[in-house]
RNA sequence: AUAUCCAUAGCUCAGCUGGUUAGAGCGUCCGUCUGAUAAGCGGAAGGUCAAUGGUUCAAGUCCAUUUGGAUAUACCA
């Protein structure tokens, strides 16, 4: 029976824990950053340095975070807690996005009836609801252990957030950048107001369909003079607003003799319609190109007025491939109308009645008026077919009455006033993945001008004032008096307020001799809402403009990036960032959208619960985020075990340093072993490539960079021999201390670089260690690159040396099958080398034994024997090695003392 | 429909300016240890690089087309 001697070795001694147990331990963590505000503390340490601002786009305030929310914080909070470790003082403000219809809607759904309500006492419940949202959305979001400015983060709602944007405004106006025009809008006659898309539901609804003929009146060349252009619709009481017909540029259209007329429609649909108007002795006389057919005219059926031929892309090969063209009742048709400055009719009031324009058709309601427009058509002889149709067709969702199409006077912004200059801006960014700056400038090209108002209550007004004449008063100085008013009061005093009391004392105005003036009742886009956040929030409270860094899912191309350079050009002609990193969306394992209807929506709430935050982390950082990325279940089982990985590695370095002073028992570089030298200089190249990485903003490396080095070189290769020297030398032996110093700078190296991925378990490892130099590892600087001695040259051979292990170990396997050897300290080992291998080997200042983890190990300069493993430069031979193992370290050696013990045993217990 | 992007082992990713048998980690399987033990160590298996066509002596890598997917915008008169 062996002796125990268990007792004397130095087995490593740690409270760390093996398991992570995260959802426990996160909160306590984020409890104690919270009570020694490592935020501002962090701020503090900083103070002196340079800024780095990443400013944040305000996730809209409603709903639970979901994992979109939780992979846009994670990647920002990498950034900033990286950057404050890296010699910049980074303040990070969150931003909540307040207003806007899906708040007006989350309340109406709750059962808040908005016509009883005025206005104001709406806007409060809309408020009161935000904020309530707002602080779920931030307690979701420190969880996920985001560091920022909590307590005082910017809110689209807030007093001088509203003030500044106003501000903004006021200087777009004195830029002449705004203006009102018009623009067709979906329109609800039954509930007379403005729809945003989303209030829109499609149903099936039975609508006539007509097909009704032109007379040309002007053939232009190309035309007799005598055909009819035939147009298809399925609202006839549009008929009155039509201005043009409108063909495809690129589409044939055919002159067709039948026995009654001329017709003028597609060439492809001429047979389709000789069966649906039942035509007879059908004849094509002439093929004609879309583009050429420009400019004909024709007499509108039944005004006096001409509706001219004009092309338009939006024109499809169906029904007739001629398509009526009303600009006051349709998006395609205002823009090509807008083309061709045809100018708009909209005989349609409110209540959805044909007005005084529409002559015939005065009082009627669009229902009504489609039978008298199809009567008068008749009469006419301009209608060639009446049918019913069921069609999808979009709905009032709270009427559920039909809606239709309307132009109504907006606020806009000119873009192309800004457009050179945006243009200009979008190239002086830098964009991360670089495809950015095509994706926005194409954006920007072909981007009409921006529609700024709302005809909504919850969101900023629109500071104009009407005088008696409704000319609108556009005039800086009242709008930056309504600016000082809204910091002071908030915007809801403009539905509190008359006009005299938000005007500016004494206010005169040459159209208002009475002194009366009337309020605009539109509010803002809640684009201009957010997108004037680079004032709001950097300008207003004294940080740097532009900011560093915007970083958002690439939705925002078209969203925050596009309104807050318009916004920031406008204010300063320059971008109000210089860099902009975008992140792709999330999808679920098989790369399919989430969605409730698909049951495959990923919570990370829960995941934050079951795993951990940190785990959530790690998935952040192992995805490449600048396209689109996947998560599973699966996936995180899989970081999970990375995790553990990475946690026992810090357990293992934790516990074999547990009486390790670091003032005292530091080794000086050039005192070390040449093995630990190596690993020193492979993870001096880890830092140098993990903090390049971040640089970059490439995370993954970062994670793989450090994961590879932990578990395919520290753990498997250094870890694994040394425990022979940690656990049986002497506390204070030279070489065991040499090992701890390596050790312990793997420790505060990894567990740094790795604080920005995963701060709270990194923040245990940092508690757990002696020696610390700060109250919290996210108090630290990253660690610097070190110029070692002979760094080259080392590397290079021990780079060798590592292939040659490799073989070793192969041959030490392949013994193992054999059944030769079980553990690898039954193996006596002999090497026959090549020339090149023997002279490496002659070169290594080491102990291949104790690296080899066999008990006995020869190099001989001879022939192979028939049973050694050959490789390429070596052969290896592995025996069993006989002989009598120490009681205490496990060695086979030749001869035991009267204890068990071998001779470096018994000298050590002596 | 348009713009931009994505597509390499079961999973996450490498693969630079085209050049020998396409790499790594995780997972899987097998083995080993039992002094990191709900751990550690070792080995092995796994890919017609989305498809098709082209350029080239040579293509995962360049070009075109297609398919599937993502985001945004538009459209359904």
């Amino acid at each position: 029976m062996a002796k125990d001697y268990k007792d004397t070795l130095l087995m490593m001694k740690t409270n760390f824990e093996m398991r992570g147990n995260l959802p426990q331990k996160e909160p306590l963590v984020q409890q104690k950053w919270n009570e020694m505000d490592l935020y501002h503390q962090i701020l503090k340490r900083n103070e002196h340095k340079p800024y780095y601002v990443l400013h944040d786009g305000p996730p809209y305030a409603n709903g639970n975070i979901h994992i979109g929310h939780a992979l846009n914080k994670i990647l920002k909070d990498f950034v900033v807690r990286y950057k404050n470790m890296s010699g910049f003082k980074v303040p990070y403000i969150p931003g909540w996005d307040t207003h806007g219809l899906p708040i007006e809607t989350a309340l109406t759904k709750a059962g808040v009836n908005r016509k009883e309500l005025t206005p104001s006492e709406f806007r409060r419940k809309c408020e009161e609801y935000a904020l309530q949202q707002v602080e779920n959305q931030k307690m979701q979001f420190k969880r996920l252990g985001v560091i920022g400015d909590w307590e005082n983060p910017y809110i689209t709602l807030q007093h001088d957030y509203e003030a500044w944007q106003i501000k903004v405004f006021a200087k777009m106006v004195s830029r002449g950048l705004i203006y009102k025009g018009v623009k067709p809008v979906y329109w609800s006659w039954s509930s007379e107001s403005a729809l945003a898309e989303a209030e829109i539901e499609y149903m099936d609804k039975k609508s006539p369909s007509i097909y009704v003929t032109f007379d040309v009146i002007d053939p232009k060349n190309v035309l007799n003079g005598d055909e009819k252009f035939i147009i298809w619709t399925t609202t006839p009481w549009t008929i009155p607003a039509n201005l043009a017909i409108s063909v495809h540029p690129k589409l044939e259209y055919a002159v067709v003799q039948t026995s009654v007329a001329k017709y003028v429609v597609a060439h492809e649909l001429v047979e389709k319609l000789a069966k649906e108007l039942n035509w007879e002795n059908v004849s094509v006389t002439k093929v004609i190109k879309g583009q050429d057919l420009e400019f004909v005219k024709c007499k509108h059926p039944f005004y006096d007025r001409e509706s001219v031929v004009i092309l338009g892309e939006h024109v499809t090969a169906e029904a007739t491939g001629c398509v009526h063209t009303a600009p006051g009742h349709g998006e395609d048709d205002f823009i090509v109308g807008k083309k061709y400055n045809l100018g708009v009719l909209c005989p349609v009031d409110e209540q959805g009645k044909l007005t005084k324009e529409s002559v015939y058709f005065e009082g009627l309601h669009v229902d009504d008026a489609n039978k008298a427009v199809c009567k008068m058509l008749e009469e006419k002889g301009a209608l060639l077919k009446l049918t019913f149709i069921t069609h999808s067709y979009p709905h009032d969702w709270r009427t559920k009455k039909p809606i239709i199409f309307r132009v109504t006077p907006q606020w806009f912004a000119s873009i192309d006033a800004l457009k050179d200059t945006m243009m200009k801006e979008v190239k002086s960014v830098n964009w991360l993945p670089n495809w950015g700056d095509t994706r926005l400038g194409n954006m920007i090209k072909d981007r009409n001008d921006w529609c700024i108002s709302r005809q909504r209550v919850w969101g900023i007004p629109i500071p104009v004032f009407y005088a008696e004449n409704d000319e609108e008063i556009l005039d800086e100085k009242v709008i930056n008096h309504i600016a000082e008013l809204f910091a002071e009061h908030g915007s809801n005093i403009w539905f509190e307020w008359e006009a005299k009391d938000l005007l500016p004392v004494g206010f005169t105005h040459p159209s208002s001799p009475n002194n009366k003036f009337r309020k605009e009742t539109d509010i803002m886009d809640v684009w201009f809402d957010s997108g004037s956040s680079h004032h709001s929030v950097l300008v207003n409270r004294g940080l740097p403009y532009p900011a560093d860094l915007y970083l958002e899912g690439s939705d925002q191309y078209r969203g925050w990036f596009n309104s807050s350079l318009s916004t920031g050009v406008a204010m300063t002609d320059h971008a109000p960032y210089k860099n902009v990193v975008s992140h792709g969306f999330v999808l679920d394992g098989e790369g399919r959208k989430m969605s409730k209807s698909l049951g495959n929506v990923i919570d990370p709430l829960k995941i934050i619960n079951t795993s951990g935050a940190d785990i959530l982390r790690l998935w952040v950082a192992s995805v490449d985020y600048q396209s689109d990325v996947r998560i599973s279940d699966d996936l995180m089982k899989q970081l999970s075990e990375s995790y553990r990985k990475i946690r026992n590695t810090f357990r293992f370095l934790l516990g074999n340093l547990f009486d390790f002073d670091v003032t005292k028992d530091t080794v000086k570089y050039e005192d070390l072993g040449e093995v630990d030298k190596y690993v020193l200089i492979k993870l001096n190249e880890v830092t140098k490539e993990v903090l390049n990485a971040y640089e970059h903003f490439a995370f993954d490396i970062v994670y793989r960079t450090i994961n590879n080095y932990i578990s395919q070189f520290l753990s498997s290769f250094y870890l694994d021999f040394t425990k022979d020297i940690l656990y049986i030398e002497k506390a204070d032996s030279r070489a065991r201390r040499n090992i701890q110093t390596v050790f312990y700078e793997n420790l505060m190296r990894l567990a740094k670089l790795l604080s920005p991925l995963i701060p709270h378990t990194t923040d245990e490892v940092y508690s757990h260690c002696n020696n610390q130099e700060a109250a919290s590892i996210h108090l630290t600087d990253m660690p610097k690159v070190e110029n070692y001695a002979n760094e080259a040259e080392i590397l290079t051979k021990y780079e060798k040396f590592m292939t040659l292990r490799n073989d070793v170990l192969k041959a030490l396997e392949e013994a193992r099958n054999a059944k030769v050897i079980g553990k690898s300290f039954n193996a006596k080992l002999t090497l026959y080398p090549n020339k090149a291998t023997k002279e490496l080997i002659n070169t290594l200042n080491a102990n291949l034994q104790q690296i080899f983890i066999v008990s006995q190990f020869e190099v001989k300069n001879e022939v192979a024997p028939e049973n050694a493993y050959q490789f390429d430069n070596v052969a290896v031979l592995v025996e069993n090695a006989n002989g009598h193992t120490c009681a205490r370290c496990w060695q086979v050696v030749e001869t035991l003392n009267e204890d068990e013990l071998c001779t470096r045993c018994d000298r050590v217990l002596k």
